[in-house]
RNA sequence: GGCGGAAUAGCUCAGUUGGCUAGAGCACACGGUUCAUACCCGUGGUGUCGCUGGUUCAAAUCCAGUUUCCGCUACCA
C-alpha cells in the first residue's frame, strides 16, 4: 500500500453578492494549477473551494430582488460554480456556508469558544458600514464615510459578542517569527507585524443583531455569527471537523491545511484572526497562507459602471478555456498586480499559443504523416544535436518543480514554453525536409521526428496542470509516435482589430455624461433611520465662499480652506485633496454645515464641513448653488 | 505622519551573498528556411541601471541623502 503524502489546498470562498469577474476567477485557476501539479507529483490532494453566503448585504440584495436570501445565494452560488466548472477546475469539495453541517459546526464552535472564555458579551458602539459589514469608530471614518469603501455609514450600538484576540497575540507573534514561510509573500508579513500585532490587537466583534441572514448563536438567538468566524471556519468544517471531538478521519488526515490561497486584501483575516481562532480551538495552524496579487484591467480598475468588467465566460467565448487559464496564470507576477486587456490577451494567444505551441504540434504531425504515414519509432540514428534537446527535456521538469515549490506558477509555465521553443529550434537544426530528400537518411529522419515527439510530449505532460485539455489534445494528436491523420488547430490566430470590433459591439462605450444619462449611473445607498423635522432643523447649512485654500502638509487627503460665511470666516478641513487642487477651490461658493462641533484634524482646527456628492468610484463633487447666492445665505 | 516596497532597453520585467563587454520575453529591422496556423530559426540595443554623494581594486548590487510611484496603516466633522 502506497502512503501518499496529503496536500490540502483551499481558495477563499467567494462572496455571493454577484457574478465573479476575471479577477475573482484568477484565484480558483491558480489554486487548480497548484492542486493539479501536486497530484502529478504523487500527492494525495484535497482541493476545497466554495461560497460565502451570509451577511446583511445579501439580505438587502435579496430584498431588492424580491426573493428570499436563500434563493438569492442559491442563484449566485450556482453561477459561481458554473464558472469554476467552465474554467475546468478540479476542486474536490465545493462548500457553501449555508450547508447544514457547516452551520451546525459554526454554532458549536461559537459555543465552545464562549464556554472557554475566549468569547464574551459586550456592547459595540460605532458607525457601521453595511456593504463591508464592519464597525468603525468615529475617528476611523473618512469624511464620515466608510474608510474601506467610502460609502455611507450609520450610527449603531448593539449588544455583541467579542473575541479576546489579545490573549493569543504573543503566541501568534512567536509562530510567525519562527515560521518564515507562514505568510507569503514575506513583504506582507511585515505589514501584519508592524500594523497590527506589535501595536496590540483589538478584540474582534464576532456577532451581529442588526440583521438576520446569518448563522444564529444557538444560546442567544437574536445574534447571528459575524462573517469571519462563519467564513473562515469553512476550512475545517468542510473536511469534517467537529467541535465536540468527533471529527472525521478525513479531518484528522487533512488538517492542518498545507496552503490557503487568498487575495492580498484578506491577508489580515487569514494570518491573524484565523490562526487565533484555531489556537483557541486547540488546533494546529495552516502551514502557509499565500496572498496573491490582483489582476487589473489595463486602463484603471474594473468597474461595473465603466462597463469594462471582464468576465471569465465572456473571455472563454473569445479565446477558449485554456487560453484564458494560460493568460491569467502566465501574466500574473508573484508579488505585483498583473494587467489584463483584450490587446494583451490577443498578443499572448497569437505569439505563445498559436505560433510557438500550436504551430509546433501542427508541423510535427504534418511531417510525421508526410514522411512516414503517421507512425514513427526510435531508429537510434542519433546525432550530436540530439543531446541538447534531451538535456532540455530532462531539465524542464526539474525547473518546473523548483518554480512550483515556490508557488511561482508564471515562471513554471515559462519553463515549459522554453521547451517548446527548443523543439522548434531542433526542427531548424535537423531540417527534416532536407533529410527527406535523401533516401539514405531515412532512419535519421525518423529518429529526429521521434525525438521531437518525445520532447513535445514531455512538455504536454507538464502542461497538464495549467492547460489540462490542451495537454490532452496534444498527447492524443502525437499518440506516442502514431500521430493523427489531420492535425487539429490547437489555437486559432486572432486579428486584434476584429476582436476589438466585436468587443465594442458587446460593450458599447459608456457615454461621458453617464451622470445624467443611463440607468447604470444610478447609485443606491443604504437608507438611514427616519429623522424628525426638529432633528433636521438642528443642522444649519449656509453658502460659504472659499477665499483661501492650502494643503494640509501632514496629510495625504486634506485641504484646509478659509470659508467666508456672512461676515465671519471659518477654517474648514476636508478630505478632498484627491479631487480638488487648492487653486480650484478658491472662489467657489459651496454648501457648508456650519454648526458642527469644531475638531482638530491632523492637528489643524476645522470648524465645519463642506458638503460633497460622491459617485460609486468615490469621486467627489462639491455642492454649489444653482444660482448666484451671497456667502452666508441660509440653505433650508 | 508611521512601517515597508519599487524605480534597469519602446513595452513587461530578470538580475542570487558587490566581480569579466548589464540580461530575457514582446514589439521592431534585416537575413535564412519552407515541414507548418504569413509560421519557425538566426542576427541586431552608445540602455546616464531614478538623482546626488560615499565605501571599495571593483556597485544596478552596500551606506547616506534626495525625487517619483505603490502597498499596509494612522489621521481624514
Amino acid at each position: 500500500m502506497s502512503e501518499k503524502q496529503k496536500y490540502y489546498i483551499t481558495t477563499a470562498i467567494a462572496y455571493t453578492s454577484g457574478k465573479p469577474h476575471i479577477g475573482n476567477t484568477y484565484e480558483i485557476v491558480l489554486a487548480d494549477a497548484i492542486a493539479r501539479y501536486k497530484r502529478s507529483q504523487g500527492y494525495d490532494v484535497f482541493f476545497q473551494t466554495g461560497t460565502d453566503e451570509h451577511g446583511q448585504k445579501i439580505e438587502l440584495k435579496a430584498q431588492e430582488a424580491g426573493i428570499t436570501p436563500k434563493e438569492f445565494v442559491d442563484n449566485v452560488s450556482t453561477e459561481i460554480k458554473r464558472i469554476w466548472d467552465l474554467m475546468d477546475t478540479s476542486y474536490d469539495k465545493f462548500i457553501r456556508t449555508t450547508d447544514e453541517d457547516h452551520e451546525k459546526q459554526v454554532q458549536k464552535i461559537f459555543k465552545k469558544l464562549y464556554d472557554h472564555g475566549d468569547i464574551y458579551k459586550g456592547y459595540y458602539e460605532g458607525m457601521y458600514c453595511t456593504p463591508c459589514e464592519s464597525f468603525f469608530t468615529e475617528s476611523q471614518l473618512v469624511d464620515g464615510k466608510c474608510p474601506d469603501c467610502g460609502r455611507e455609514v450609520q450610527p449603531a450600538k448593539e449588544e455583541a459578542y467579542f473575541f479576546k484576540m489579545s490573549k493569543y497575540a504573543d503566541r501568534l507573534i512567536e509562530h510567525i517569527n519562527t515560521h518564515p514561510e507562514f505568510i507569503q509573500p514575506v513583504s506582507r508579513k511585515n505589514e501584519m507585524m508592524n500594523n497590527f500585532l506589535l501595536p496590540g490587537l483589538q478584540d474582534l466583534c464576532v456577532s451581529r443583531t442588526s440583521f438576520k441572514w446569518g448563522i444564529p448563536v444557538d444560546f442567544d438567538p437574536k445574534h447571528v455569527t459575524y462573517m469571519w468566524l462563519d467564513a473562515l471556519t469553512n476550512y475545517i468544517t468542510g473536511i469534517g471537523y467537529d467541535a465536540d471531538g468527533n471529527s472525521t478521519a478525513q479531518f484528522e488526515k487533512l488538517w492542518p491545511a498545507d496552503l490557503h490561497l487568498i487575495g492580498k486584501d484578506i491577508i489580515r483575516f487569514h494570518t491573524i484572526y484565523w490562526p487565533i481562532f484555531l489556537m483557541a480551538l486547540g488546533l494546529p495552524l495552516p502551514k502557509q497562507v499565500f496572498g496573491h496579487p490582483w489582476l487589473l484591467q489595463g486602463d484603471g480598475k474594473m468597474s461595473k459602471s465603466k462597463g469594462n468588467v471582464l468576465y471569465a465566460d465572456e473571455l472563454v467565448d473569445f479565446f477558449g478555456v485554456d487560453a484564458v487559464r494560460y493568460f491569467v496564470l502566465h501574466e500574473m507576477p508573484f508579488e505585483n498586480d498583473g494587467v489584463i486587456t483584450w490587446e494583451l490577451m490577443v498578443e499572448r494567444l497569437n505569439s505563445d499559443l498559436a505560433n510557438t505551441l500550436g504551430n509546433l504540434v501542427n508541423r510535427t504531425v504534418s511531417m510525421t504523416n508526410k514522411y512516414f504515414g503517421g507512425t514513427v519509432t526510435d531508429k537510434g540514428a542519433a546525432e550530436e544535436v540530439d543531446a541538447d534537446l534531451k538535456a532540455v527535456i530532462e531539465n524542464t521538469s526539474k525547473a518546473v518543480e523548483a518554480k512550483m515549490n515556490e508557488l511561482r506558477v508564471a515562471d513554471a509555465i515559462t519553463e515549459i514554453f522554453n521547451l517548446f521553443k527548443r523543439c522548434n529550434k531542433y526542427i531548424d537544426e535537423t531540417m527534416p525536409w532536407a533529410l527527406a530528400k535523401d533516401e539514405t537518411k531515412k532512419d535519421r529522419l525518423e529518429t529526429v521526428l521521434w525525438n521531437l515527439i518525445q520532447g513535445i510530449s514531455a512538455g504536454a505532460v507538464l502542461l497538464e496542470s495549467f492547460m489540462p485539455s490542451t495537454s490532452k489534445k496534444i498527447l492524443e494528436q502525437l499518440g506516442g509516435g502514431h500521430v493523427t491523420e489531420k492535425p487539429e488547430i490547437l489555437f486559432q490566430r486572432l486579428d486584434l482589430e476584429e476582436v476589438m470590433k466585436k468587443v465594442e459591439e458587446l460593450h458599447p462605450p459608456v457615454k461621458e455624461d453617464a451622470a445624467t444619462g443611463s440607468d447604470e449611473a444610478v447609485i443606491d445607498i443604504e437608507p438611514k433611520e427616519e429623522i424628525t423635522f426638529e432633528q433636521f432643523g438642528a443642522m444649519q447649512f449656509q453658502v460659504g465662499e472659499i477665499i483661501a485654500c492650502e494643503e494640509v502638509k501632514k496629510s495625504k487627503k486634506l485641504l484646509c480652506s478659509q470659508v467666508k460665511i456672512g461676515s465671519q470666516v471659518k477654517q474648514i478641513v476636508s478630505g478632498i485633496k484627491a479631487h480638488y487642487t487648492p487653486e480650484e477651490m478658491v472662489g467657489k461658493k459651496v454648501m457648508v454645515l456650519v454648526n458642527l462641533k469644531p475638531a482638530k484634524l491632523a492637528g489643524v482646527l476645522s470648524e465645519g464641513m463642506l458638503l460633497c456628492a460622491e459617485d460609486a468610484e468615490g469621486n467627489l463633487s462639491l455642492m454649489v448653488p444653482e444660482k448666484e447666492m451671497p456667502a452666508g445665505a441660509e440653505i433650508c
